[in-house]
DNA sequence: ACCTGAACACCGTTCAAGT
DNA sequence: ACCTGAACACCGTTCAAGT
């Protein structure tokens, strides 16, 4: 195998890179990105068109690992069970990436594969077109929400002197809970797929 | 009434100003603040910390509408409800606003009044401490998961030619609907209020 | 007490120049 | 085809100076 002349960049490159700077300092800078890759910024420019592709691409590597579960093997419920926890673990593998994610319109590959396969799940549960995009914006928004309340620095809220005893008691018993995130969204998660069971039922006429 | 020598500047003006940018082009930049107060950028020094400062101060500023309900009045599902429709309608007042208050810990009087008041409630539903934080996660995940829904540029999701079927057909049965996204989060508040309920039922041992 | 203007270090992006 | 280095317009923040 013959080495083909160094490229020394490449977006996955590039991608995996500013990750890591996001993962570790929650945001990234270009000059930075460069540095880190041994190049001078503008270079960055020959493999991408400016930052917020970078951040596109970054999407595409944190969705990367998910792995789809085989929808014939299982129920509808428990398809979308799978797909909304690998999505919201993929998430979670990087907390600080997410609030850079939030303002652009999803347009990567990888991530919009979660959508293809949620719709599938629902057309299998019998959802028309109407209901089924609200089931699955239902089940987006509260994997995204979610995943950021499990981003948040170390408490996402910051109780003080003129809070209520009654949110003051429930902090303390549960910050320190150490999965404190995930089963909290597992348990919301359940909740929402009881409710979509049963609807499901109906003739759902509008 | 002696008029007080021109303040001129103040962290209201400051924050309302900031906000009509935000609301207008999705950012604001301080030299952009401070031209549209008729001052210099340094100026704004005099009143606040820094552009964190006044993300937070926009965060108040967006949840001062709010109303809190009467507790006494009805059932606690009731109350909750309330609050998480005004919580979620702030927002949603703001859309271009959520991405820049997802970095950040919430220390805003305004926003915390809200947390204390869905303690309250869970209280008197019956919740022990650590099922009360799970509840209020759960409710505040899914109202700030909708909200970005709501406040994506034209469409959250770009469907390309890869696209499923059953995905297309989703999105265009409900994209024009005109209150979709109102009406898709009180849907999913409705499913997360039945099973609470149901659980306030047991006798919650863990 | 509040505002200005100059200054600083830094950012994202462009582009001619090299190989 | 890919990388460099200089340049540009702009940003957030500081600070001495004015009133």
């Amino acid at each position: 195998m013959t080495r083909p002349s160094n490229p020394k960049l490449s977006t996955t490159a590039i991608a995996d890179t500013a990750l890591k700077l996001v993962d570790a300092h929650g945001e990234f800078t270009l000059p930075q990105l460069a540095k880190e890759l041994s190049v001078t910024a503008s270079s960055l420019y020959n493999h991408v068109d400016g930052k917020a592709e970078i951040i596109e691409l970054m999407r595409g590597r944190a969705m990367s690992t998910i792995s789809l579960p085989e929808a014939k093997s299982q129920d509808w419920q428990s398809t979308v069970r799978a797909i909304a926890i690998e999505y919201w673990r993929s998430y979670a593998q990087h907390p600080r990436l997410i609030p850079l994610l939030t303002s652009n319109t999803v347009r990567d590959r990888t991530t919009l594969r979660v959508y293809d396969a949620l719709a599938e799940a629902f057309l299998t549960g019998g959802f028309q077109p109407a209901e089924r995009l609200r089931a699955i914006t239902i089940i987006d928004s509260f994997v995204l929400g979610s995943a950021l309340d499990a981003a948040a620095p170390r408490e996402v809220w910051e109780a003080d002197a003129e809070s209520s005893p009654a949110f003051i008691e429930a902090l303390e018993a549960g910050l320190n809970e150490c999965n404190r995130a995930e089963s909290t969204f597992t348990h919301g998660l359940t909740f929402l797929l009881t409710c979509l069971a049963a609807e499901s039922l109906h003739p759902t006429s509008k």
